[in-house]
DNA sequence: AATATCCGCAACCGCTCCGAC
DNA sequence: CGTCGGAGCGGTTGCGGATAT
């Protein structure tokens, strides 16, 4: 048996709120703070649900919103954000101040990852496009590797499939988050499918079995031409599962690769934009290197986070000032 | 001017988290 | 330790205004 719902949905009101309910909502909060939000509507002379009435207040009545739009500044500051911690939203309103998760959620999802994606940039791995689509080849590699160990439905095995439903479509429009494309098993599986000693620009030649999507594609953005990385991004999936990479982006590593791969060793995790990720599994993990708890609220989380990243992307510059 | 399409935002839904018991 | 229930979160939906045809 379920949980019973918060409210008698059939009995409250729902949908936009009209000023005489919004200034019900703002007397009785302003003389006697929120509490307990079940009791709230009761209590103010509202029929709508308690959780209704939390949404409201903390996205639209609170005092200290802002309601202008966004500053270069913010938009700046969420971009990073979202690169270092993912979708996170509340997390990153904390940053803001007068901004909530239901803003930034919605100027994300409207403005900034339309603005990466004409920049050329994956929103959700804030990689360049062409090396995401260089990591979807890898992970091909390892579907024609799992397909064979495995029949569990994951999803990496769908997503090649040659006759694409709609969960696998679905997934294709946006396969770093569900691929998680810089988690370990799919490092293993880019290594596993390449010569260890080869460099990444020969990996091509010595693939035996090319991806299913790549080989049946026809549509090869001839090289030179235009090509629009933000069209591409939104168009149809199935004209998705048609385009092929051109070879000579091929090429499976770089830094910033390395780099995510280094942090989700760090915490051993699969990535931060994995869903299992708790908040709490990474404050377990710096309470475990010597952090005090204590002092990780949320805005410490994020800090760790940002400082953890900084640290490993400068240790890999290093790295590289030295090898190459 | 009428209609279609696009876009942004507010609100809802389902789920997890977490403290109380 | 398990259960309960409120709080909070992220994803999604749908409405209404703006813009294009």
């Amino acid at each position: 048996m379920g949980r019973p719902p918060c409210c008698d949905k059939s009995n409250v009101k729902r949908g936009l709120w009209t000023p005489e309910e919004d200034a019900k909502l703002l007397a009785y909060v302003s003389n006697h703070g929120t509490g307990n939000w079940t009791l709230v509507p009761k209590k103010a002379g509202l029929n709508r649900c308690g959780k209704s009435c939390r949404l409201r207040w903390t996205n639209y009545l609170r005092p200290d919103l802002k309601h202008h739009s966004f500053t270069p500044q913010e938009e700046d500051l969420i971009i990073n954000l979202h690169q270092a911690i993912g979708s996170r939203w509340s997390l990153i309103a904390r940053r803001l101040p007068g901004r909530t998760d239901n803003d930034v959620k919605n100027h994300w999802n409207t403005k900034l990852r339309k603005k990466l994606m004409k920049m050329g940039i994956d929103p959700v791995t804030h990689k360049p496009v062409s090396q995401v689509l260089s990591d979807l080849g890898s992970i091909s590699c390892l579907s024609t590797i799992t397909t064979d160990q495995t029949q569990a439905p994951n999803t990496t095995n769908l997503i090649f499939s040659n006759q694409p439903d709609q969960e696998v479509q679905s997934q294709f429009i946006k396969p770093p988050e569900n691929i998680n494309v810089h988690s370990h098993h799919n490092n293993e599986a880019a290594s596993s499918c390449s010569s260890p000693s080869s460099s990444s620009s020969s990996n091509i030649s010595q693939q035996s079995s090319p991806p299913q999507v790549i080989t049946t594609a026809a549509a090869v953005p001839p090289p030179g031409s235009s090509f629009d990385w933000s069209e591409f991004l939104l168009s149809d999936p199935v004209t998705c599962t048609e385009f092929q990479h051109p070879l000579n982006q091929y090429e499976v590593q770089n830094q910033i690769q390395v780099s995510n791969n280094a942090r989700d060793e760090e915490f051993g995790i699969g990535g931060y934009h994995e869903e299992s990720v708790t908040k709490r599994q990474v404050c377990d993990k710096l309470k475990c290197e010597g952090t005090s708890s204590s002092s990780l609220g949320d805005d410490s989380f994020v800090d760790a986070i940002l400082n953890r990243d900084s640290e490993i992307r400068a240790a890999l510059l290093l790295v590289g000032s030295t090898n190459y």
